[in-house]
DNA sequence: GTAGAGTTTCACACTGATGTCAATGTCAAG
DNA sequence: CTTGACATTGACATCAGTGTGAAACTCTAC
């Protein structure tokens, strides 16, 4: 598929896409005629950059992240002590956020819940 | 306590404790000779805002969540329908996040875990 | 009173993620 | 062939979150 209809299937906007390729996120099959080409698998891929971003990780570590986890998949931990530390100091943040994140999402709930019971 | 003193508590920047403030995400008392002062709850909040922030909330966002969960502390919540309405859209939003960032976390771990079998 | 550390406000600048627009190229349909 | 939809690159603009520095004020300590 080329970029809009992937656009359209991820609800991630082509400049985007594009923006993250530029970051080396994303890599892109290029059609003859030099249109950028994606298969299903990329579907995947741009929704959960879009996640990770969305999220706060900036791009340069998304990238790290999926590097990892290509690695990971393939059993072959190739990577250096300096990595393993970098991302287990990311491992640190990303619980820190996801603690924050449950707390205002269990806030929310209970609010709204709260709310609904009041309300009718 | 004042500005200095706080941001070392919560490892946040004054210049962000004063933009925080001037979103409308905090309010400072002042002395009588226009320093800022804060009580230790002041330290919970900051370090909340600044977590959020982190995680990618916007702050206009934060202020709504810390809104509503005031409201829901004093199980008052006065609170509009729309507002309800945005919180139940907001919630859908964090609960992508999370699970974006826990499936991050786990494969970080996953990996790291690989990577330390493998290492020594 | 003077020096120094901390504070105030204000402003200018930078980065990262996005939006948007312009100029051009490709292709399918009429 | 022309039109219209979609693609390309590139530039410029915006917005939020921060960094940084200036100029002035406050307080403490010497």
């Amino acid at each position: 598929m080329r970029i809009g209809e992937l656009a359209e299937q991820t609800g991630v906007a082509t400049r985007l896409i594009r923006y993250y390729e530029q970051q080396g996120l994303l890599s892109a099959d290029r059609l003859p005629n030099g249109y950028r080409t994606y298969s299903t698998s990329h579907v995947e891929r741009i929704e959960r950059i879009a996640g990770l971003v969305q999220a706060g990780i900036p791009t340069r570590l998304v990238k790290v992240l999926l590097e990892a986890e290509a690695a990971c998949a393939l059993e072959q931990p190739a990577c250096s002590a300096e990595v393993a530390t970098l991302l287990a100091e990311e491992l640190v943040g990303l619980e820190k956020r996801i603690e924050c994140l449950t707390r205002s999402r269990d806030t929310i709930r209970q609010y709204l819940a709260q709310v609904s019971a009041a309300g009718p």
